[in-house]
DNA sequence: GAACAACCTGGAGCGCACTCCAGGTCAACC
DNA sequence: GGTTGACCTGGAGTGCGCTCCAGGTTGTTC
């Protein structure tokens, strides 16, 4: 099923998401399934990790947690709510497209105020 | 020297941002030398609004308070400072384009994520 | 001149997303 | 088998950027 079984560590190094907050992740029932050693310990699989990639991409372009966690929530709830997903994904998309348009007003804004600058050398 | 000088309510409908807000700005010294009526009310210039509107611009797209603090008192210092405040802004420039260039990379994850949802209409 | 809204100050409180801590278990190496 | 370090849990603490509150003054309107 899983090739590989990165201990909480590795994870950490793959993904730089640190150990508390992977933990955090759980807890919120942001991912699933965990798998454990017989001793207890985290093992998490290829797909936990592209599962957290996935995860620190929503939060980084501002999905709250809130946000993520109804998300995933829809996930565990099967194929049914396949639709509700589709619309939350493309809610998100507009919403980056909009955070790439106000940045590209930012530089404009940026460049105008460096345009006073613009004799001095740093 | 200033054509119009607003009220902290006019201050808040031209920039959309709270009282609560441009007071704790300016207690930060994010703005500075604001003016006041006899009775030691508020009043707020046509450069304010372009100031606090320059401010958002740099908060929304990331730029700490501790970061704008600083640039704030490089300007009081005077015109010495031009250099480093240059350094600054172009710095943040840079980060506004990282910003946009890793959204760009969100929004193909999103899009390769929706391409599994293709069939299905929301 | 009374009522009511807008303003003042200093300081406390809040929401978010972590991050850290205490007190204990497990694993690996000498 | 003892030490050392990675891991466990539940819960407390933190930092940032506001946001709200108490208690008081000012300004306008009837």
């Amino acid at each position: 099923m899983t090739a590989t079984a990165l201990t909480p560590a590795e994870m950490t190094d793959r993904t730089g998401v640190s150990i508390d907050t992977l933990r955090y992740y759980e807890k919120e029932g942001l991912i699933q399934n965990v798998g454990r050693s017989e001793s207890g310990h985290r093992r998490y699989s290829d797909e936990d990790v592209l599962w957290v990639e996935v995860l620190r991409c929503l939060r980084d372009t501002g999905m709250t947690m809130e946000q993520l966690r109804h998300y995933c929530d829809l996930g565990a709830q099967g194929d049914h709510t396949a639709p509700e997903r589709k619309r939350l994904l493309t809610e998100h998309r507009a919403k980056v497209e909009e955070q790439i348009a106000a940045r590209k007003e930012a530089l404009k804004l940026i460049d105008h105020k460096l345009s006073y600058y613009e004799e001095s050398s740093s």
